[in-house]
DNA sequence: AATAGGTCCAACCGCGGCGAG
DNA sequence: GCTCGCCGCGGTTGGACCTAT
């Protein structure tokens, strides 16, 4: 398999931005001559370039039909939903869809491939992280240090008090929804308790922080739909499901421990929560876990201490109270 | 007003596929 | 079957621009 040599290190070739008169003889060329050989190319044209550089700046900028702008919220959804469709590049003799940018870039006429690819790594890939989806995957986020990093720490509460948009508390909810999900699946050794017992104990001590009502907290986990009716609506549709599991738990069998309660029996553990990832995504995020190597304990009591960073501002309990009022 | 830090995007780079000889 | 040269892909970079302090 033959390669290219490179011609990064022909410094007699000219690199960078491009001038105005470059670009008018790579356009003067092409509409006479049309594309031909790109290798050839700089040199008929008068071009001091190498022909992947000429290919670049026509396809990226020069070619006529290229859509300059922001991207409408068409364009948005349509790369989206072909990004979830054609996943990772991977490529493959047998597909005749082996490159995703250029796939995406097909559907949507007079945008190059370069232009979605930067889109997608300064804008689309941060909204979805923003909204507790993994870019990658399009599933909900299963890297638990990433989970973390993305809960807000500081929210104007003036701010909250008069702009209080549905997507963000959505948004908020789908990222503890994951962190609840990660942590339910999660042994505790020492205790023998399973990982609900160990939610149960995060969201105890987020309770205490803040002297909200646990079950409450523990409501959050549950998957709601994407419109703030939902969340409304929240605490009728699960809090009775909650209020009797918990009512289920004989006091003998409730442990406190600085302050934090966990149960000691499996049999007495909370509900299994709602699934909000696939079973690959959940198997992917056990598999993440695994490979921090980071102690039991210390994974239980760091998430401790960022459940109470994150309830424990105004914002946040501001957050609290519109969600159940 | 100055400047440090963050964001955006055009352009570059290295690599793999593929056709021709 | 192997090598060479070209094409085009995804990932990365560097500098211009923007924003916050």
């Amino acid at each position: 398999m033959g390669r290219s040599p490179s011609r990064s290190s022909d410094i007699s070739l000219k690199k960078g931005p491009w001038t105005l008169e470059e670009d008018k003889k790579l356009i003067d060329y092409i509409q006479k001559h049309g594309k031909g050989s790109w290798q050839k190319l700089p040199n008929k044209a008068g071009l001091n370039r190498c022909g992947k550089s000429c290919r670049l700046r026509w396809t990226n900028y020069l070619r006529p039909d290229i859509k300059r702008g922001n991207f409408s919220s068409d364009e948005e959804q349509i790369i989206i939903d072909l990004h979830s469709l054609h996943g990772n590049s991977v490529i493959n003799k047998d597909t005749t869809c082996a490159y995703r940018w250029s796939t995406i870039a097909s559907h949507l006429p007079g945008r190059s491939d370069n232009e979605i690819k930067n889109f997608w790594n300064t804008n689309l890939r941060k909204k979805l992280l923003r909204s507790g989806i993994e870019p990658k995957t399009h599933q909900p986020i299963s890297d638990l240090n990433l989970l973390f990093n993305l809960l807000p720490t500081s929210i104007n509460p003036w701010e909250n008090a008069l702009e209080f948009h549905a997507d963000q508390v959505n948004q908020k909810i789908q990222v503890l929804q994951n962190i609840l999900k990660v942590l339910s699946t999660r042994p505790l050794p020492n205790t023998g308790a399973n990982c609900l017992g160990e939610s149960y104990n995060l969201i105890q001590a987020g309770g205490c922080i803040n002297g909200i009502d646990p079950l409450q907290l523990q409501e959050l986990s549950y998957p709601l739909s994407p419109n703030l009716g939902s969340i409304e609506s929240a605490p009728e549709r699960f809090g009775a499901i909650y209020m009797n599991s918990m009512e289920t738990i004989p006091e003998n069998l409730v442990n406190q421990t600085n302050g934090i309660r966990s149960t000691s029996n499996e049999e007495y553990s909370l509900p299994v929560l709602v699934p909000a990832a696939t079973e690959t995504c959940t198997a992917n995020l056990m598999n993440s876990i695994s490979s921090m190597h980071i102690p039991n304990q210390t994974i239980a009591s760091n998430c401790i201490e960022t459940w109470g960073n994150l309830i424990d501002d105004d914002a946040s309990s501001y957050l609290w109270k519109e969600i159940y009022l």
